[in-house]
DNA sequence: CAGTATTTCAAACGTCTGTTTAAATCTGGA
DNA sequence: TCCAGATTTAAACAGACGTTTGAAATACTG
């Protein structure tokens, strides 16, 4: 087991929330290493540059990011349980809240690391949601329905987790509490499944 | 008619460039200034300081955008019009596709311009989906479901233009042509009037 | 304890970047 | 042509930032 109160793992910490924050380029090291409680030249000691400290920090968030869980239910009552589970860690206030964040500064100015994020953060979860799509269609996993369908349903959940800032704006009411999020999971559910059906309509044609 | 070969046209032209490409605080001002084949006091010059220059492009970005289409054709079909005319808009990769860029990074980091981004490029058209959403599903427009729903769209349409460096990752079999991102609306349109009339069902209970 | 390796620290270095300055150049009217 | 204002230019300034350095402090080992 890896130790978390000493320098290094500070860093990594401080460095997830900082990164987080304002982005790679944005981070300043004086600011994590403050956050740290450890001196400037702490970075350069562990990690040997910035850039080193932002992959190791990834890594972190990818293995913390990477609990998703299956079942074996019937596909229907899957899709609602993925939807509230991933809207869910999306808007997390709890720590570490980084990996959404840095996936919205990655797609915004991506750095080497962007190929990582996705396969290791993304992809289980988009195959997952994909095969669960297909088989509620009835079509094979890569069939080009699948894909759409997966991405429109992702495409909402990341709505709201990405798009916050915005949708506060344009919608003042609404709130971001636990309650608040279940609703919009079984909103995105039942929106979802009718499109699903529409579109298994369609196919069946 | 705003002359457009000025140096002062020429730097509001660079540096939407800049600026959708990387950002507000990553943008140099020594590289709009040679885009725009300027001295590199010239910023200073013609607009005071670096954020009085990110103010104008985006009021240019603002009005360029704002050309928001409508018509009074039955509800669904506007719908699949509006989807369309959205998506082609937010993925043209003709000139100028600053908005969404500039959205995108608004988002990750934002400046003191949100507020003003939001309420002159992001409100009519929300507003306007928001109306045609209402009248399909049959409730006042602010409604909590017309609010959902919307979003349910708007978050499909803006995924794959936000978050189209992690599509093409996921599933790097689909293009970004006109016809594919027709196929694409059209899947959206399908796949949301099933959704909304499962929303419309459920509400009249 | 002595001696070696590891870790921390304050200070400084070099570079990048937004901004300023003051001279040079251009423009339009008298 | 001459002048006044507007514009452009090269150079420099000042602060921020990633990185380096060499010494001091701490931990480890025989």
């Amino acid at each position: 087991m890896e130790p978390n109160d000493d320098t290094r793992s500070r860093l990594i910490q401080a460095a997830g929330e900082v990164f987080a924050d304002v982005g790679y380029r944005e981070a300043k090291i004086r600011d994590i290493c403050a956050r740290a409680d450890a001196n400037v030249a702490a970075v350069n000691y562990h990690f040997g540059d910035k850039l080193k400290l932002y992959t190791e920090v990834l890594r972190h968030a990818i293995y913390i990011e990477s609990a998703v869980s299956e079942s074996n239910a019937p596909a229907k009552g899957r899709l609602a349980f993925f939807v509230e589970r991933l809207l869910r860690g999306m808007n997390d206030p709890a720590r570490p809240a980084w990996a959404t964040r840095l996936m919205l500064h990655e797609m915004a100015q991506p750095t080497p690391s962007l190929g990582d994020v996705v396969e290791e953060m993304i992809r289980p979860k988009y195959d997952l949601l994909r095969q669960l799509v297909a088989n509620i269609l009835g079509v094979p996993a890569n069939h080009r329905s699948a894909h759409l369908c997966a991405h429109s349903i992702i495409g909402q959940v990341r709505h709201y987790a990405i798009g916050r800032c915005v949708i506060t704006r344009l919608w003042p009411e609404l709130e971001f509490t636990t309650d608040s999020l279940d609703q919009i999971a079984r909103h995105i559910t039942t929106f979802s499944l009718a499109g699903l059906n529409a579109i298994k309509k369609e196919q069946e044609k």
